[in-house]
Parts: structure tokens; C-alpha cells; sequence
DNA sequence: ATGGTTGAAAGTCAA
């Protein structure tokens, strides 16, 4: 069995959802992992994704912030959301494939612009969720398991534009990268975007404030895709859909893609 | 150091 998976920030899914079914009709990814749906579960325009083959979804909302989706064509079961920082933000849903595979799919809190804890409490919350994904993958280790979505956090020199000018910026701070780091060691996680392609700038987030995204490229990767280490290895074919940042009315994200076969 | 844009929802908060 092979499918495609991808997972894309919306920034609303009820304002997006002609790019989603463009999406959909052009890439036809088999799982399609949304954050940022701004919206109650109910609320997700489930009937128009139906129609176009994506017959189950799995999904957690709240009215105007967070939310997850995970939409597929191939049967999937809901296997929980939890509530990692005790927030009470729709920011986790994992969903369960036939053949036993998990879809974890993850909105990290943004952690608002100062990155000092002390000063700011969104960081605090960004770190503490960032904690409560380690001590789970601690204490309950994933297996057979697919990790997406919307980290927040560009780990590595190449994943952002520039990486001395964001040391100190929130997204790509050595705090951050430790904590994220920790998450991942924690479940053994295998970043599989970087698996497939080891080398050079990626990027999947672009401002809406720069006046031209596209030429100024002041990007940074924030969205993921990650894979236990007994399913890695049957990971391929990972790429951005750059081209998705410059649609009409375009979210700030670009989806992520992978395919596994298993 | 600052401001720049977008969305939800009706004044701001969040990103």
C-alpha cells in the first residue's frame, strides 16, 4: 500500500476552501492534515471535501483560533486529541489508518513575538507544549506513527533565510530548537522532509507582511513531517508546494508533502 | 527600533 500524505496551515478552512479544493483536485494527496482551521469541528465545509473523495475526517475545533483536520480517502478512525499544555486549545488530533498506522497531527502555539517566558506567556506555553510532547513520547513510545503539522520552530540553519539575523527571534531560538529537539529524540521521530532532502534552503512559511514573499524569500520552515523510525524508511518523494504561497488568497503556509509505502 | 499583513469577529487578539 502507498499513500501520499500532506500537511498545510490554512489560516481559516471555511475562508480557504477554494485553495483546499484546488488542492485536493491538483495534488490529491490521500491524507490531508490541516491546522489553523479557526473553527468548530462542525463547522469544516466536510460536504465539499466529500465530493471530492475525501469521505472520512478526523477533527478538533474551537471557535476563531487553533483547530486541527485531518481529512483522507482512505478509511481512518479518530484516535484522540490531547491538550498537551492544559491550554483547552484544539492544537493535537491523531487519526488511525487500517493497516495500523497513527497520523499525529500538531499545532504548536506560535509563542507570540518576545521569546522570554518571564516576559511573555505564550512562550512559556510554546515551551511547556513543547515538554508535554517529550514526556508523552517519553512514557508512551510511538510506533508504526506519522508526525505532521505546524511545529512553529525552523530547527536548522537552512530553514530559515537567515540564520544569525533570527537567533533572537521567536520560530528559530536556540531554546526552542532545544525543545523541539527533546519532543523528537523523545519518540525517536526521523524528520523525513530532511531525509529526502538533506541539503539547501527550505522553506514552507512566508510572511504576509513582506511586500513581495516571493522575491524577498524571507522564508523559514515551520511545517513537518516526521516518522517513527520502523516506518521511516519507507518514506519518499518529500516536497513544498511553493507554488500553493502564491494562489488567490493564499494561506502564509505552503503544504508539505511525503509519500510512504507500506 | 519599527512596521509591515491577515483572519475572526465586531474591539481587539493572535499569528
Amino acid at each position: 500500500m502507498s499513500f501520499t500524505i500532506a500537511t498545510w496551515n490554512i489560516n481559516s478552512v471555511r475562508l480557504r476552501e477554494p485553495i483546499v479544493t484546488r488542492l485536493m483536485g491538483e495534488e490529491a494527496p490521500d491524507i490531508l492534515c490541516l491546522q489553523e482551521c479557526k473553527c468548530l469541528a462542525e463547522q469544516i465545509p466536510t460536504e465539499a471535501f466529500q465530493a471530492l473523495g475525501y469521505r472520512w475526517q478526523v477533527a478538533r475545533g474551537q471557535k476563531s483560533y487553533n483547530g486541527v483536520a485531518i481529512l483522507s480517502k482512505l478509511p481512518i478512525s479518530d484516535a484522540g486529541g490531547e491538550d498537551f499544555a492544559g491550554l483547552g486549545h484544539a492544537r493535537h488530533v491523531a487519526a488511525r489508518l487500517d493497516n495500523g498506522v497513527t497520523i499525529h497531527n500538531f499545532y504548536v502555539p506560535a509563542g507570540g513575538d518576545i521569546p522570554d517566558r518571564d516576559q511573555n506567556v505564550k512562550f512559556g506555553q510554546k515551551l511547556d507544549f513543547l515538554a508535554h510532547m517529550r514526556d508523552g513520547f517519553s512514557k508512551d513510545k510511538p510506533a508504526r506513527a506519522i508526525l505532521v503539522g505546524d511545529l512553529n520552530i525552523a530547527p536548522r540553519e537552512d530553514d530559515v533565510w537567515n540564520h544569525k539575523a533570527l537567533l533572537k527571534i521567536v520560530s528559530h531560538t536556540p531554546i526552542e530548537v532545544e525543545h523541539l529537539a527533546a519532543a523528537q529524540d523523545a519518540g525517536a521521530w526521523v524528520d523525513v522532509t530532511r531525509k529526502d532532502i538533506p541539503d539547501g534552503l527550505l522553506y514552507s512559511w512566508w510572511s504576509y507582511r513582506a511586500p513581495d514573499w516571493d522575491a524577498a524569500d524571507k522564508g523559514r520552515r515551520l511545517d513537518h513531517i516526521w516518522a517513527t523510525p520502523d516506518i521511516a524508511n519507507a518514506s519518499h518523494t518529500s516536497r513544498i508546494l511553493r507554488a500553493a504561497r502564491g494562489w488567490d488568497q493564499p494561506s502564509d503556509h505552503a503544504p508539505v508533502f511525503a509519500t510512504f509505502d507500506l
